[in-house]
DNA sequence: CCTTGGTGGTTACCTTTGGTTACCTGATGA
DNA sequence: TCATCAGGTAACCAAAGGTAACCACCAAGG
């Protein structure tokens, strides 16, 4: 109780970044997204299309995970106005840059979660 | 259709490394955690100092998130078997090479999240 | 004509779980 | 007597995430 008031480093306090970061990417889609985005060829990927590369995701959590991407400035959308007008997403340069330390984790992630396997088979 | 059913499939399927990985490091202390004891100079800190140096955590939220990176391999309990027994913690090797990736996404939070702050404004 | 399917969403409803506060243990030492 | 050590337990809250239904539009099939 009544936790000392005093100046903590920014990493603790409410607003830091890396909290708020990882609250983001701690979200079950959003690092697949980013992904699929990042390496996508032509860079741009319709909606139906970021489905099937998605497997697994409703079209709810997608289109949630788009929208707050797209408040954060991650991704940009852009409307074809055809007949049923579609919808195409490309990460920003902001987006983009995002990939190389998810890349970190992803990397860390095949390399030794096995190992974690084990001593979680072991602790029982 | 899919000419190439694409093999990127472990990393989507619901035991994808990744995932479970995102799973851990997406609650709310275990970064910290991992941060902390990574930059710890004798390397093992005792139950009430790391209360101390994450400011804001229960004594539940540090039991149960040192408890799960025990499960997982990550860290070692030493319990010091004098009157009021102490617990020191430790990073094993395993969580210690965890702290590279998650450095490169707190230097990436630490760079961008501005960026993403004025985008959420913008954005409304 | 009617039905089916695919386009890009939105809304309502429900369950799970992460996180919180609060209170409990026993032992010890001031 | 009281606080501190390292937790455990219970109850509660809020949010994440899932399912299902709905919308408008259009193309193809029978």
């Amino acid at each position: 109780m009544t936790p000392s008031p005093g100046r903590r480093g920014d990493l603790f306090d409410p607003a830091c970044p890396t909290r708020r970061l990882l609250d983001r990417i701690g979200t079950k889609w959003f690092s697949m997204a980013v992904k699929v985005l990042a390496e996508a060829e032509p860079g741009e990927v319709g909606f139906a299309e970021l489905r099937r590369r998605i497997p697994g995701i409703s079209q709810k959590m997608l289109s949630s995970t788009l929208q707050s991407m797209a408040a954060d400035g991650l991704l940009t959308r852009r409307v074809e106005a055809t007949n049923p007008p579609r919808v195409h997403y490309r990460l920003t340069e902001l987006g983009l840059s995002l990939d190389a330390p998810l890349a970190a984790v992803r990397a860390w992630a095949e390399e030794h979660m096995a190992e974690i396997d084990e001593a979680a088979a072991a602790a029982g």
